[in-house]
RNA sequence: UCCCCAGUAGCUCAGUCGGCAGAGCAGGUGGCUGUUAACCACCGUGUCCGUGGUUCGAGUCCGCGCUGGGGAGCCA
């Protein structure tokens, strides 16, 4: 490494000579002699203070570093007189690397959202997103070791399918072009599709490896125009044998927990700014995540609950009706004020795939609902009868032919199994109190807008 | 896809009753031995989203369209 990182000079525990740090320049303060640069190269929120002064010399190229400019400084890491922060690096010499003008988008003051969004190439660049693509690694990672210490195995599921009818919504068809647009015999004899889910193929690796789990990309071509629907969004899918709908809750109430506690453990000066800044609540809630046990109702208790609830609803509660946002709302943040498993909804209103419960009334499917979030996680156990199975396709239009493979798990040496899906985008505006999904994303895909 | 709201300088916004287009920040020049979104002085900045209409006169009122945001549905 030819670069001292922010990160680390600023935990420094006694002066260091001669470091080097790149970075780009958040902003400049000068008098006559000398200059204050406040320097930022990603590996932390925090900037550090470059101080230069008559020794440093070229004060001419100093005067042409602007808001974003890229800078590279070698000098001493000393404590720094001034209030404000505890060391600075007192500058031998500042370099240029790249100029700016006052085109350069970011200033140093706040932005909207909406605005940077225009701009998502360059918003890394300010505190918040900065912050917030940390955050965002740091859970990438967590979810990993959660599922590293337990056993599971990463599968990577297909993202080109030829299923067009998973249950999950409508889906981008996949059309092969030539760069020089002439006309060419296609490479496949079905339409393919972009996946919705990784599921059906997780579910072969489960009765197989045992305990699995998916994070890939998913792809749905529904035109939901709401801050919590991308078109494109990460998907976290673990499916386990040998586990019913029970255990899968608890499975997915450890992982809620363990994603939550690791980045209060790991992301703590990223946070703050966010429970700073974004949401004065966050950290009281991420808190009570980890400590609270989470509510497990079924269904009908939901619908009794909604019913007797002493405001009045836009949409009626019924038994035999899904449950609209509204409900799940006053659920989680009126009733519960927590997070809550509605679990063994009725059968015609859940897909196919999900285990029919004794009753013949119900399946058993599970939503975690989180406040401000609401719907985090869909689950279910899975059907894993043959014939039951078979008679839910058909009930539901489904081809068994193109459906073979599945079908074979069942007819095979089937076992019980159950598995779940978290939107990873829905978890981080969780984490951090964001409320639009295109503001925990990198370059975010929805209905109509690709920008990037 | 449906309902509601918004669009004014590079950014954030003000603009009263329909009567000459404004401020802060950013940028430029100068000043200041240690600043903290530094400060002080001076300087420039416009398709008022587009389009059609009402009016002597429209940033302001009305119709349509575009873009963005919020709510709903669908879902993770």
């Amino acid at each position: 490494m030819n670069r001292s990182k922010i990160l680390h000079l600023l935990k420094s525990e006694h002066p260091v000579k001669d470091v080097v740090v790149r970075g780009w320049v958040k902003t400049r303060r000068d008098s006559k002699s000398i200059f204050f640069l406040e320097v930022n190269d990603g590996s932390c929120l925090e900037n550090l203070q470059v101080v230069a002064t008559g020794e440093t010399g070229n004060f001419d190229i100093i005067q042409k570093i602007l808001t974003g400019t890229s800078v590279k400084v070698t000098g001493d890491l000393v404590p720094s007189p001034a209030k404000g922060q505890r060391w600075e690096l007192l500058a031998k010499k500042v370099e240029i690397l790249g100029l700016t003008d006052s085109s350069y988008p970011l200033q140093k003051k706040r932005h909207s959202d909406e605005f940077l969004r225009t701009i998502a190439h360059l918003r890394p660049r300010t505190n918040k997103y900065g912050a917030m693509f940390r955050i965002r690694s740091e859970a990438s990672f967590a979810v990993h070791l959660f599922f590293k210490e337990r056993g599971f195995y990463h599968i990577h599921t297909p993202i080109l399918t030829t299923l067009d009818c998973e249950g999950a919504g409508e889906l981008f068809a996949v059309l092969e072009a030539s760069r020089d647009n002439k006309q060419r015999a296609p490479l496949f004899d079905k339409t393919l599709y972009l996946t919705v889910s990784g599921q059906l193929a997780a579910e072969m690796f489960a009765c197989s490896l045992g305990n699995v789990y998916t994070f890939g990309p998913a792809f749905r071509a529904e035109n939901s125009n709401t801050p919590r629907h991308a078109s494109e969004f990460w998907m976290v899918e673990p499916e386990v044998a040998f586990c019913d709908l029970h255990q899968n809750m608890d499975l997915a109430e450890e992982f809620v927990k363990s994603l939550v506690l690791f980045l209060l453990e790991n992301c703590k000066p990223d946070l703050s700014l966010f429970s700073r800044f974004i949401d004065p609540e966050l950290m009281p809630r991420l808190e009570s995540i980890c400590h609270l046990e989470f509510e497990r109702i079924p269904y009908k208790k939901a619908v009794d609950i909604l019913k007797k609830a002493d405001i009045s609803f836009s949409y009626p509660v019924k038994y035999g009706l899904d449950l609209q946002t509204e409900h799940e709302r006053y659920l989680t943040e009126n009733f519960f004020k927590k997070p809550v498993f509605v679990y063994d909804y009725p059968r015609e209103i859940k897909p196919f795939y999900m285990r029919v419960n004794d009753d013949g009334q119900t399946v058993a499917a599970m939503d975690l609902l989180v406040p401000k979030t609401g719907e985090l996680i869909g689950g279910s156990q899975r059907e894993e009868r043959l014939e039951v199975l078979e008679g839910q396709m058909e009930s539901a239009g489904i081809s068994k032919e193109l459906y073979g493979w599945y079908l074979d798990s069942r007819r095979y040496g089937t076992v019980l199994h159950s598995g779940f899906g978290m939107g990873f985008e829905r978890f981080l505006m969780l984490a951090t109190g964001v409320k639009n999904i295109r503001d925990v994303i990198p370059f975010p895909r929805t209905p109509g807008t690709v920008l990037f």
